[in-house]
Order: C-alpha cells, then structure tokens, then sequence
DNA sequence: GCTGTATTTGACTAACTGGTCAATTAGGTG
DNA sequence: CACCTAATTGACCAGTTAGTCAAATACAGC
C-alpha cells in the first residue's frame, strides 16, 4: 500500500475543504482544530504549518469562499433580449447560488457576528465588488431604453434587496419556521418565494408609474 | 453595607440579562458560563440552580427575547386613515425593533446556525404567531377598500418581505462593506435604506397595475 | 548516493470549560 | 426561638482546546 507521498498543494486544498465544512458546520466558535485534522486524517501540525492558527485558516477559508462565489458570478450572464425575463433570472441565479451553497451563508453569518473582523484582516477579500452588479446596471440599462423599466435605479440597491430576501429566507428557515408555524424548507414554497422576490423586483422596477409610490419619503 | 440579601426574582432576571449580553455578543459557543457569571457577581452555580444547564439557559434566554419582541409589536397600532403612510410605519416599526434590539439578530443568527435545535425543545416559543401579520392583514385591507391596494396580498409572505430587508441589511452590514465597499451603518444611509423598503413594499402593493408584473411566472 | 530543505508527525502542555459536591447562610413559619 | 427549606457559595474535576517542540521522513538538485 502506497503511503501518501508529500503533496503540498493537495494537503493545502484538503485542509481548506475539511475547514470549510467545519466552520460552517459550527461556525468559528464551535469548529474544533482538532476535529478539522481528523477529518483530513493529517497532523493538527499541517494545519498550523499552512495557516498559522485558527484565525489564519478561517481567513483563508473566508477568501476561498469569497472567489469561489465571486467566480460563479462572474461566469454567469444574463443573455436574450427580455430585460423582464432577464431580471428573472438574475433573481434566480442567486437564490440558486445560496441553495448550491449553504455554507456560504454559514460562513457569512459567522463573520457579521464577529462584526467583520477576520474579514477585515484579509486584503484579498476587502472592497471585492461583486460581478453581478454590473450585470444587474447593464439589464437595468437595456429595460430602461426599451420602456419597461424606470431610470435611476441604482443596481446595488437593488442588488441587496432582492439578495437580502433570498438570503433571509434560507438563513432563518428555522426561527421564520419557530414564530410563524410555516416550513420554509419545502421545493414547492421555494419555488413561490423565487417567483415573489421577481415579481417585487419587477414592481419596483416597472415603468408605468404615476401617483405616489417609489422615490416619495414620509415624514 | 447591606450584604445583598437574597432575591430570587431579581437574581434569575439578573441572570437573563447578563446572559442575553453574553450571548448576543459570542453567540452560543462562544458565549462562556464562567464570565456570566461574573458579569452577574455571582457563582456560577446559580446558573445551574436556575436553568440548569449553559442550553437551559440559552433557551430561556431566546423566550424571553421573543416575548419581549412580541410585546412591542403587539403593542404597535398603525393608526390614521391612511393605508399607504401605516404600511410605511409599520416598515419604519419593523426596521427600528431590530435596530433598538440588536441582541435579537445576534441570538436568531446563533439559532439558526443551529438550524433552530434550541428553539425545537422550547414550547412556550414554538408557533408563536408574530402579531405584526395581523395589523398588516388590517393595513392591507383598508388600502383595498380604498382602492390604493390591489388585493390577494399575503401578509406573511409581505412580512417576511421587509423584514428580511431590513434585517439583513443590519446583520449582514460587515461583509456587505467588505464586499461592496459601502458602509451601511451610517444614520443617513439607513434613513435612505428605509425609505427604500417602503418604496418596494408600497410598489408592490399598489393597485394602479396592468401588464406583466406581479402574480405571473416565468418558466 | 549525498545533502539540504520542505513536509509531516507523535507527544506534550498550560489554560480553559461545562458541570458537580458538600457545605453555609438567610428568611419565613409555627 | 427553633426548624425547615431555598438561596448561595468555594473548591474541585474530568475532559477538552488551541497551540508547541523536537524529531523523522521524503523529495529535489547536485
């Protein structure tokens, strides 16, 4: 039996793989060095030998993360002429995006509790503006010059919105579950949330407005 | 000076505040028994007189956050004849809750992480009805009446709409920053913030529509 | 084949963690 | 005042945790 051979960069993926299931498993409180080592079946030294400490390795597991999804967003593009349809699937996309990657959320939601601070220690990771926000100002573009869709929307806002609502939805599945009675985690109630984070886009961007609604402030 | 006489009542609230603290601000594995205990000047061993166990604890600690919560949206009427100016109140309600009460993310965040296995073992929380759906049901029907709104609009399904906005822009404003490079928590981006909720809310519900938006779905 | 360097490991530790025990103290009640 | 019960405590423990040390091992270049 041929005992593994020293592979460097291997090793190094490994780890990152086994530390990102674990964090997000347990969040950075809760996810054990020890437990991370076991299941690369490696040392806890390697660990600490390519990443330094438990903060290194969740830095780098954060700007992994980050250029992973970053990349999935940059890869994707809303084609055809429809910029309604296209909106759609911009939706769409990233509700999917969260779906495909729970630990994303995980991951993210770990940080902000700690108010950013790994985040904050990573240069690759700080002001990394995200792709699809340009995709999102250029069907904004299209929608506008073909009369469906009002001008100055201002695509970031929008962008939090609707990446808010997808979020929200499958972060807090469980207490929306506890205080409201209702389980969210169903494919056919996904299904109608996707078409309702649309259809509230949609609305909000159409063009056919008069009287009151968006741009007025209350008191 | 008078040695503190015993007082079981004010003792276990002492406990439950201190431990809210402790827990929003480390979430639950982060959280520590020894240092509530210290932040409360008492042994440790009244913790596990009252609660328990570090879990017992935590799950008083979130019902005790939920009534709380309940109670001031209970406590909200959205008065005034004006459907569209209550809905913008009671997105405004919504959005300062979570702002007055920043503990309420940090523990549904730790929860949910979790994926709710508190909240499960807990009764007095589970299926506990949020009584701001009933007043926007109301909201909702009086814009009908006045033909402001259009109708068949869930309430729950708006609910979590705007809640998941305003909360997520509040939860999530560190790795949003280190995204997008904007920083959220200023007082006048969160007034502009706001003011944006209500404006997709209220285009949302707008009665004045035609073609294409709400109500339809794409492939 | 020799040698230097990077990879990999087993054994260890000092501090900490949730939880427990037996003992002490204060208040209400007869 | 005596007694019972509930509140409160200091000392302690076994298991765990992030992190370290020195040694061993494999590969690359000479």
């Amino acid at each position: 039996m041929r005992r593994k051979s020293r592979n460097p960069e291997r090793t190094r993926e490994k780890i990152l793989r086994e530390a990102t299931a674990e964090f997000a498993a347990r969040s950075y409180d809760g996810a054990r060095v020890d437990s991370i080592a076991r299941r690369c079946r490696l040392s806890k030294n390697m660990l600490y030998h390519y990443f330094g400490s438990k903060e290194g390795l969740f830095i780098a597991v954060l700007e992994h993360m980050y250029e992973m999804f970053r990349k999935r967003q940059r890869d994707f593009a809303a084609r055809g002429g429809d910029p309604v349809k296209a909106m759609r699937q911009l939706v769409a996309h990233t509700f999917q995006a969260l779906l495909d990657h729970p630990e994303v959320i995980a991951l993210l939601n770990s940080e902000n509790l700690h108010h950013g601070r790994h985040i904050k220690r990573s240069r690759r990771v700080r002001n990394l503006y995200d792709p699809l926000v340009d995709t999102i100002r250029e069907v904004l573009r299209r929608g506008v010059a073909e009369g469906v869709f009002r001008p100055n929307i201002d695509p970031v806002t929008l962008y939090v919105s609707f990446s808010s609502m997808a979020y929200h939805y499958i972060s807090n599945q469980y207490t929306l579950r506890a205080i409201l009675g209702v389980d969210f985690g169903t494919a056919e109630r996904r299904r109608a949330w996707l078409n309702h984070i649309s259809d509230m886009v949609l609305a909000y961007c159409a063009a056919d407005r008069a009287a009151e609604a968006p741009g007025q402030r209350s008191a």
